[in-house]
DNA sequence: AAGCTTCACAACCGCCTCGTA
DNA sequence: TTACGAGGCGGTTGTGAAGCT
């Protein structure tokens, strides 16, 4: 035996909403917003429908500063990172888009991004790089994993005393080749909080934010670029910590 | 112009989570 | 601790618009 509808559908309307529901609707929440309870709230507004639909239609498509359609770019960077780190977990997605809604994420997705992506390896390469060149990694608020950041060497930092920084120690790519021809490059940093200024290691800091923002990016980017790469990972895949030394790693886009 | 196919996105379905009694 | 109900969420479907033959 199933579980027990929301409410009786034989009793409520279905469909498309029309302009003077989606009015009564807008013009009740807004005054009285949900109270509570959005099982209850058709009846009060005088709207023939299921209470699970009005919130959809509230939030999907009713509620102020919502975007509709025309992704930027950086839109589309956000999208592509997160899912790679999370997968589809539209909601939080959402959450780090103002103004898109879950729904509006998970159909552009669908319709646009994902077919894009199962281009043939080249034009799916020639894609992402003419439109990600400047991808930079995005992580969910609740991600526990801090994000290095390059920082000037304070003058009192003397093999490794000062507290907080730490030393980047090396930055090693992996290719590793794929069944179906193409590859994909891991690179993996390891740091640690004892290293010395004078052996070529790189100082960073890892802050206290966890959702990282341009000046981490812009920083990491410095770091990488440092080190002779040219382009920035995407993808923190993986975080070990042994022997006082931690790593990370960093997976770049397919190609 | 008509019919068919593809695309875009709104809306629904049903499962899961969480708060509360 | 358990049961229940509402909200939240991701997957899927329905439908109108646009494009193609």
């Amino acid at each position: 035996m199933g579980r027990a509808p929301c409410c009786d559908k034989t009793k409520v309307k279905r469909g498309p909403w029309s302009p003077e529901e989606d009015n009564i609707l807008k013009n009740y929440v807004q005054q009285h917003g949900t109270s509570g309870s959005w099982i209850a709230l058709p009846l009060k507004a005088g709207l023939k429908r299921c209470g699970k639909s009005c919130r959809l239609r509230w939030l999907n498509y009713l509620r102020p500063n919502i975007k509709h359609g025309g992704f930027t770019e950086e839109e589309d960077n956000i999208i592509l990172t997160l899912y790679h780190n999370i997968g589809t977990r539209w909601s939080v997605i959402a959450s780090q888009l103002p103004g898109r809604t879950d729904n509006d994420i998970k159909n552009y997705w669908n319709t646009k991004l994902k077919k894009k992506l199962s281009q043939p390896p080249a034009a799916a390469a020639s894609y992402l790089h003419s439109r990600y060149d400047n991808m930079l990694p995005y992580f969910p608020k609740a991600s526990q994993i801090p994000l290095p950041r390059l920082m000037e060497v304070p003058e009192n930092v003397e093999n490794g005393s000062y507290d907080h920084p730490l030393f980047v120690s090396n930055i090693s790519p992996s290719i590793s080749n794929n069944a179906n021809g193409s590859s994909s490059t891991t690179t993996t940093m390891s740091w640690s909080t004892n290293g010395s200024v004078e052996d070529d290691a790189f100082l960073v800091d890892l802050g206290s934010e966890l959702f990282p923002y341009d000046d981490h990016l812009n920083a990491f980017g410095d770091l990488y670029s440092n080190l002779g790469y040219n382009s920035l990972p995407n993808v923190i895949s993986n975080v070990s910590d042994e022997h006082e030394q931690q790593s990370m790693m960093y997976r770049s886009l397919r190609y």
